[in-house]
DNA sequence: GTGAAAGCGCTAACAT
DNA sequence: ATGTTAGCGCTTTCAC
């Protein structure tokens, strides 16, 4: 690095550094003829000041940091492309951090991040392990923190969440609509605010609308066990719908249906939370409830960066609730064809 | 950040802060005794090193920067995984940047991160402008710089790739194989390693294997305008083949089929350069080449590492090659339908 | 084995 | 309008 600093700047033009560092920042106390003299250098040498020096006086980074559990996912990947453009906007610099669902990790990328790295963090929690403390320590430094989707109820920080109990509700009532007499919920963990909260609107749906009995599939934090697990489920209990709460598993689903022959949506009908761009296209067309996956990253970015300005004002403690949009596609079709029929095709 | 510091600490323990940071840095002069009771006051206090005052003093920051076009894009999305896998490991940091196919946010990206914001930089490049001067001013000031996926073949830097010509050669004969007559080739951009290498693959096993006209359809840099190049194209040109360079253009021409009412693979046949997860459950399942995207991260980011470390060591010039799969679906399966009775019904 | 002091590059309070 | 100086937190050279 030993290269074009602000010293050298101001040995070249027989200025002091402290003028050299008010004219790039176009102080009133500068006169205009040194600011040009001065801008004109810099331009010229391209200089770039130095983040690590700026930060250790300033106090901030102009950095914020995301920590999310996964990356490969059309959800997280647009709730990115929202914070990187209000990140990009107000000039800030993003670090991305991914749990992969494993909470240690979690804590040890936030107790990385608590001295000096951001200036504020933006979080989807992790599925494993409803630990807070990591949490409590951040907001005990005084360092914005922001929760989107997944969030913790518990903390009273600022919260970004879209309307999960009544998209639910929808989606299940959606199925009930259509016919559906056994309806499963499949979700990643009672540990996590969506995987609580989407399981109330389908219970709730399944109580004041039917006689049904709840069916839940709680699944593994495994990701490599689920497709057997989702298999084992579906011949076991053979619902006629499910309510998939997160995308992964709705797929999980169509490549069961393909392997054990079941036809969707004569024989088993499918919704699910879902961002995936290829949902239309899929055999059949995936019924999803898309999420408004970039507003909210762009709306947690903008709440971040407004708490970052006016330190220690008051948080939002209410989760600032987004909706989310239910879209028909034909795995959830109504069918003619009675339900005896099917069970008779899962029996041979 | 007035908190615990190595000031604070050597206080506490009356000793001065050189020992205190030689006794976490468990160098050799420090006494068990005097580092014991360092590590001890540290982790009961929760102490972390200001990352600015170390980057500052030590000149490395632990960070490096990835920039690619996108990152709602699943090749991109798994290699970025694999340089998380390895930054991990490293417990180097990780910076995102997205220049949505624009290169003068390229350049601006690199002006900020050429004074010692990162140790090192990951580029797949964008799309627009094939200027390099910014990878050059990079190279002057000794960063290291490595290359994926859409590398820069004129830059001496590291570099990694996939087979892209072979890969495009066995797709184009792939189709000719099942009995295209008429096989078009879909690319972004003749700007970019990638569309240039794919399209020189098409036209040679073209040239090689058939006496068909070549049939190119250069996108738009504008995403939005896309769709409607695909439709036009197919309405014109009537292919019976399509091999797409790039994924979201054979989502395209999915999208163009089912509202022009084009039967694949019975009326056009489509193969692509492709990382969807749901490549198999499209409505018909898609056959693509996927490319190792997360080894491709992996890979790059290892080597950027090795570059960080060994600082000036010759650089790897040659592109480390690694291989792509191809995956057959059905929108490539061979159909006993003539192509004549295809052209009757583009007719009506 | 430990301490004192300098300095990484920048900014801001305090001169003048 | 410009200069001097101190200090952000850390590491390292040089003393002892």
């Amino acid at each position: 690095m030993g290269d074009v600093n602000i010293k050298f700047l101001a040995k070249e033009l027989n200025l002091s550094t402290s003028t050299v560092s008010r004219a790039l920042k176009d102080s009133y106390e500068i006169s205009a003829e040194t600011k040009m003299r001065v801008l004109a250098l810099a331009k010229k040498l391209n200089y770039e000041p130095n983040p690590s020096a700026s930060s250790l006086r300033g106090q901030k980074t102009k950095t914020i940091a995301v920590v999310i559990p996964e990356i490969s996912n059309n959800f997280f990947a647009l709730a990115i492309n929202g914070i990187e453009k209000v990140a990009r906007e107000n000039n800030y610099h993003l670090l991305i951090y991914l749990t992969h669902e494993n909470q240690e990790r979690e804590k040890t990328y936030f107790s990385t991040l608590y001295n000096g790295r951001v200036d504020g963090v933006l979080i989807s929690m992790s599925v494993q392990g409803s630990d807070t403390v990591h949490f409590e320590e951040f907001n005990q430094k005084g360092i914005p923190l922001v929760f989107f989707d997944r969030v913790c109820l518990k903390m009273p920080n600022t919260k970004i969440t879209t309307d999960d109990y009544d998209s639910s509700y929808l989606a299940t009532k959606h199925l009930i609509d259509v016919g559906c007499k056994k309806i499963a919920f499949l979700m990643i963990s009672k540990n996590i605010s969506i995987g609580e909260i989407r399981m109330k609107g389908y219970l709730d749906a399944i109580k004041n609308h039917t006689n049904q009995n709840p069916l839940i599939l709680e699944c593994s934090n495994d990701i490599e066990e689920n497709y057997e697990l989702v298999k084992t489920f579906i011949v076991k209990n053979k619902p006629d719908g499910i309510f998939s709460s997160v995308e992964y598993l709705a797929i999980e689903c169509y490549n069961v249906c393909k392997e054990i022959n079941l036809k969707i949506p004569d024989d088993i009908k499918i919704i699910s939370f879902s961002n995936l761009q290829t949902a239309h296209l899929l055999n059949p067309s995936l019924t999803t409830i898309a999420q408004p996956a970039f507003n909210m990253g762009q709306t947690a970015a903008k709440l971040l960066l407004t708490a970052i300005n006016k330190k220690g004002t008051s948080k939002i403690t209410e989760p600032v609730v987004l909706k989310s949009r239910l879209i028909l596609g034909n795995s959830t079709s109504p069918t003619a064809r009675s339900s005896s029929n099917r069970r008779n095709r899962l029996r041979k």
